[in-house]
RNA sequence: GCCGGGGUAGCUCAGCUAGGUAGAGCGCCGGGCUGUUAACCCGGUGGUCGGGGGUUCAAGUCCCCUCCCCGGCGCCA
């Protein structure tokens, strides 16, 4: 049989009873009855119950069937029928079977741990559940992308391999450049604020890397950073971007992977209220007072940590900002309030449902003086970011930025307990195999 | 880095407190079955008990060392 010209099973599944159809996929399920043996077929829409039996198919075709092992790639070919035992209320009734590569024993038969199923990723990626998660991801890179392209951003990219650190030295990974140490990029923002003096407004999605040894479910070593930096812009015109984009990701999911959705188990209901903008607000000291109604001890100055951001995200139903945080929290290069020196024009975005931090932006010093200032005072060398400064030097310019977790997102959007399943391979807790 | 849990059959686990010579379910193999839905029924297969050392007549079990894994915190997106 050739290997073109077939139907999918979400094709078949539309298809009128007795009408012909060919399909070619992967034996999710092998039932064998003795004179009738049931197949359930995988490709990458969905699934479609095969039958053979003796009556109604070739011997040849039965035998083939009952060969044909869990994962076993095939082509078949027969009739449509409505059937309501069918899962889907679909089958087909086959009068032509080929084995292209019979499988193995497949090491995954269901019940295994969570700690096997990451040694065999390259085999656990093709079930459902994360195929789904997968065209979900797909969904919100093209939205992404298509989000950008409308409000005019133009698409860049900057290096991996870099030579200082934008938040710190202790949480790079090193590596040897022809002798010289250099590290795996862990932001493009430096670079992202170098591209706005000439496209004012760009933006990138692009792998970071952090070697923090983070055991939780929320952090992985490589992930997919999206980030964008604009000219002229002010941290109210960069939050009202950042909840736009958000709301835009979460509406194209909804409209186009509810499917995915569904066999996720996502309530949907609850990321409905995540498409209206605008989403709240409310300001670091105001946070402090929330948490301390709720019983929590911490005082104006803390960091917040993973348990306080889950008290508050239970106060929002949508994603909600928390902005003007004290400034020794936040990075060197984040420009202070002007009417309140101590506080910075920070902004972060917190997933409800208990999800947490997404998104982390602010508006940039665009100052020099202050930039160096702020530099030393956190025990920097102002000598390492020579060229950053040279931004300054060289018609400055009001700016802005973020950073969004695109993992994160979809940990979210998704609704999944745990970061690793938003990517197919994912590289956290020493794991790098396969 | 810190706190907690765990490594026994291909997989998921019981057995350890009170040492006595290794178990279950699933899988796999063989057989049966004309509508299965993680099919079912019968039979069979399956282990250097993470590694090293010690105590003992005897160690999966007690002691010491060591390696690996998991849940969470900190840090962050």
């Amino acid at each position: 049989m050739p290997y073109s010209g077939f139907h999918t099973t979400r094709e078949v599944r539309g298809m009128e009873p007795g009408s012909r159809a060919r399909v070619r996929g992967w034996v999710y399920r092998h039932r064998d009855l003795g004179r009738r043996v049931f197949i359930v077929l995988r490709d990458s829409e969905g699934i479609l119950q095969l039958v053979a039996s003796d009556q109604a198919s070739p011997r040849e075709v039965v035998e083939e069937a009952r060969r044909a092992t869990i994962e076993s790639s095939i082509v078949a070919e027969g009739v449509v029928a409505r059937d309501p035992r069918a899962p889907g209320g679909v089958e087909l009734r086959l009068d032509k079977l080929e084995i292209v590569g019979l499988a193995g024993d497949f090491p995954i038969k269901g019940g295994e741990s969570v700690d096997y199923l990451l040694d065999v990723r390259h085999l656990w990626i093709r079930s459902r559940r994360l195929t789904a998660v997968m065209r979900i991801r797909d969904t919100m890179f093209r939205a992404y992308r298509e989000f950008f392209q409308e409000r005019g951003f133009w698409e860049v990219s900057p290096p991996m391999l870099t030579q200082a650190a934008v938040e710190g030295g202790a949480t790079l990974f090193e590596v040897n450049f022809f002798g010289k140490k250099a590290y795996l990029t862990q932001s493009a923002q430096l670079y992202l604020e170098a591209l706005i003096f000439s496209l004012e407004r760009v933006w990138t999605l692009a792998p970071s890397f952090r070697a923090e040894r983070s055991r939780t479910r929320r952090h992985l070593y490589e992930y997919w950073h999206l980030e964008a930096e604009e000219a002229w812009a002010g941290m109210e015109e960069e939050m009202r971007l950042v909840e736009d984009l958000v709301a835009y990701t979460v509406k194209r999911v909804l409209e186009e992977r509810l499917e995915e959705l569904s066999l996720l188990k996502r309530d949907t209901e609850k990321l409905e209220p995540a498409t209206r903008t605008p989403y709240p607000r409310i300001r670091y000291e105001e946070a402090i007072r929330i948490l301390n109604r709720r019983g929590v001890e911490i005082r104006y100055g803390d960091d917040m940590g993973a348990d306080e951001e889950r008290i508050l995200t239970e106060e929002y139903e949508t994603p909600f900002f928390v902005t003007h945080f004290p400034l020794e929290l936040k990075s060197f290069y984040m420009k202070p309030d002007p009417q309140n020196p101590g506080e910075a024009l920070a902004f972060d975005l917190l997933a409800p449902e208990g999800v947490g931090e997404i998104v982390g932006g602010s508006q940039r010093e665009d100052d020099l003086e202050a930039l160096e200032e702020a530099i030393r005072r956190r025990g920097l060398n102002p000598e390492d970011y020579q060229w950053y400064l040279d931004l300054r030097r060289y018609g400055t310019v009001p700016h802005s930025g973020f950073g969004l977790g695109v993992e994160r997102q979809v940990m979210w959007v998704a609704g999944l307990d745990h970061i690793r399943d938003s990517i197919p391979f994912p590289r956290f807790r020493d794991r790098i195999y396969p």
